[in-house]
Parts: structure tokens; sequence; C-alpha cells
DNA sequence: GTGAGCCTTCAGCTATTCCTCAGGTCCCTG
DNA sequence: CAGGGACCTGAGGAATAGCTGAAGGCTCAC
């Protein structure tokens, strides 16, 4: 379940859970998401703190589903220590890629510990997701934050063809206002650090986007 | 079995022991609690000493499972001490790290003298659950209660990231206000202490936390 | 009461990371 | 083969996260 009283955030977060095969109910005010989740017994709630009637933090007090805070960066963050044992938060501006992997790792934490692939694979290239740790070719490779939200969304998409914008809408802050040459940039660094060997995995396809695959023999 | 009459208390609680492997049934009052215990015989149980109803006390000699008592830290932690009720007891507000502990030292004392896991160990760092010592490269190291808590808690997590909310959440009480920069001192602390030599084994990860591992080969 | 150890906050500093920009390269098209 | 658009990548400035020394206040033992 989404909770946010901002119709694009709702729009944004539903819609791209949706894509990713979760089924999605929203709610724009606290009532409103008490009321559904007392009926509907959701998996669990992405939850804005800042409602307009019950802040986030009484909601989550009356809904027994584990929660994904949504919240300013700012003193309100630091009022989020003292989370369930489950919980989790994310900032606004946030980016997909983050919101959708803390909401993994919320699901894997509360449910069972059936530890579902926690570990992506393409050829020789591998990146566990717990510890966030990638190897190419057996080494060991350390990437930044940024470098490590990128090359988690190709990995994650194998196979698909990605377009910068496609890019920039997941692995950007969606408040992010500049162009699309930061991808660029990003995937000039990826190549460097884990793309340095052959079979090369990361593909231009130009004036059309990237690919992460491997080539096709012959 | 967890017994308390607040529902915030009780979900952290039972949350933090079922991530650890526990099996957990609660009740929110004294004779809920001893009905479910005689029904279900548990292993043992956590138990507030403040009850609308029955008192912790009348609650302890009614069942026959080892009790680890909750408390204020007043008047009443005096009585239990001297009482010899009980097995055990935690005074509010506590962190999810000491009750873990205790529960596990209660759980070694009555339950056969088996002594599982008592004993911590990640490369040449070592961590003595009984004695509470602590070495390194084979050196005993002093460790403050809250360093070896935070230690502790990132032993028992070897290999995982942990985040600044998580560990808050974990080593400090639960009604801790301040911010995650008290993490960062007492990880420098426990650098200092424990990790000043070669291979380094507490990592940070820039925005995303700290792991503790042996550093990955290549 | 006094001192020691402990917990927490804070601020200056460092290292990393992010993003922009611009010159160069590649590739397609005409 | 020339032109132009798309892309690549190195350099650099700004922003940020994290580290650590210092200081204040607290508790506890003596």
């Amino acid at each position: 379940m989404v909770v946010d009283d901002e119709p694009s955030i709702r729009d944004l977060l539903s819609a791209s859970l949706r894509f990713s095969g979760f089924e999605v109910l929203t709610a724009a005010d606290g009532y409103e998401a008490v009321e559904v989740a007392e009926r509907t017994s959701p998996d669990l709630v992405v939850l804005d703190v800042m409602l307009p009637d019950l802040d986030g933090f009484e909601v989550a007090r009356r809904i027994t589903a584990p929660v994904l805070f949504l919240t300013a960066r700012d003193a309100t963050e630091d009022k989020i220590a003292g989370l369930g044992v489950g919980d989790d938060y994310v900032t606004k501006p946030f980016s997909l890629e983050e919101v959708q992997a803390r909401i993994r790792a919320v699901l894997r934490r509360t449910r069972g510990e059936s530890t579902p692939v926690s570990r992506l694979k393409v050829a020789d290239l591998e990146l566990d997701e717990d510890s966030r740790e990638v190897w190419r070719a057996g080494r060991s490779v350390r990437l930044s934050p940024t470098e490590y939200k990128l090359l988690h969304y190709f990995m994650s998409n194998a196979g698909r063809v990605l377009s910068k914008a496609q890019i920039l809408d997941h692995v950007w802050n969606y408040d992010f206002g500049g162009d699309a040459g930061v991808v660029e940039s990003y995937v000039s660094y990826l190549r460097r650090k884990v793309d340095d060997v052959e079979p090369r995995l990361i593909h231009t396809l130009r004036s059309v986007g990237y690919v992460l695959r491997e080539p096709p023999a012959g």
C-alpha cells in the first residue's frame, strides 16, 4: 500500500511498483490508510511521514504491517530512529531504484528468511544485494553509491534496452533537474570499473540507449 | 512468550525475536499470560512487572517457565534483585541487544549446560559472551558497555551491512532521542581499540552503513 | 564530596562523490 | 570523404558523508 497526500508521488510509486509486479493499493491520508490497512492486510505500507490528518508515526502505530517511511531530508529524519524492527525509511526526494531496494529488503527481513534472489548474475559479473559487493571475473570491485544503483538497474534489466530517460527516471532522484549527460558519465565509470575485460557486457545502442548482456556468440 | 500491555513494546520485542529465529507468542495482561503459558509451555517468558491486572510477580509464581522481567529503573528494580524471583531482569528503556543477550543467558543456564555459541569469532577477532572478554590478534581488549554491545551486534551480523538507523535501533535504548552521530563516535572508538591492525574488519559503506567482515580477496 | 570512566554532542577537517563541461572520437549519412 | 550528431572521458569545483579530538555532563564507586 502507498500512502501519500501528493498525487504525483502516489502515482509515481504505484505505477513503478505495479510495473515490477506488485499489487498496489493507495491512500491519500492517515484515516484512509488505517481503514484500508485493516480491511486488506497489506504485506507492506509505504508511508509518508507528513500527512494532512494523522502523521505517519501514528498511522504506523495503528497498523500491523511493516512500514517503509518516506521523509524529508531534515529534522524529521532523526525522529525516524526508533523504528520498529522490520521497518526502514527513505528520504525525499528518492529514486525508484532506492525505494524498490528498501521494499525488497523489508519484505525479506519480515517475511520468512526464504532469501529470494539476493544475488544477481550476468556472465562473470555478480552483484550481492545484501553485502552490496560486486565482482567481475572473480575480482571484487568497489563502487560508489550511484555507480552501484546504476549497475543494479542494469542487472535487474539484463538483456533489455534502457533509454537514458528511463535510466534517469529510475536511478536518479525524481527531482533531478540536470540532463542525460550524467548517465553517460556514469556508464563510463562503470565500464572502467566492471567492464574492462572481455566479454564486454555494457553495449551502446546509438540514439536508443544502453543494454547489459552477453554478446551473442559468433 | 512476550508479556506487556503496551503494544509498541510487544511488537518491538516479538519482531526482533522472530527475526533472530525464535518462535514468539504474546500476551497483553496477566491472566492471558498465565493461560497461554499453561497451554503452550514456553521455554521462557519475557514479563513486564507492571501489568493492568495481575502484577508480574504474581504471574511468575503461577507459571513454571523461566522468567526475564522487564522493569522500570526505580524501586521495583531493587525488589526484583532482592526477591530471587525470576531468573534475570532488564530495566526499561532497554536495547534489543541487551534483551537478547539476557534471554540467551537464561536459556543457556536453565536449559541443559550445552553451552551453544557463547563465543563469536571473525578472523582474529574473538568475543566471549560469558566473560564479556574480547581479543584482537590474541591481545585482550577492554571495552566499555556500549562499545561491547556495538561490537557484539557487529559480530552477530558479520558480513551483513548494517545501517546507522539499524544500529541505533538495536544497540541503543529504544527511547534514545539523539541522532546517528553517536554511532560514528563509537565506531571510531571500536576501530581504535579492536581494528588498529591488518586486516581491517570494520568497513564504511558511504551513505549506506557499516559492515564487519574480512576484506574480500582480490 | 571527589575523581574516574562513560556517554553524547559538536565542529573542523578529510576524503569521497556528484555533476558539469568541453574537447575529442566514433559512426552514420549524404 | 566530409559533416554532424551522438557518445566518451578527463578534469575540476561544489557538495556531502564520515572521522576524530575535545569538551560538558552524568553516574557510580570510593
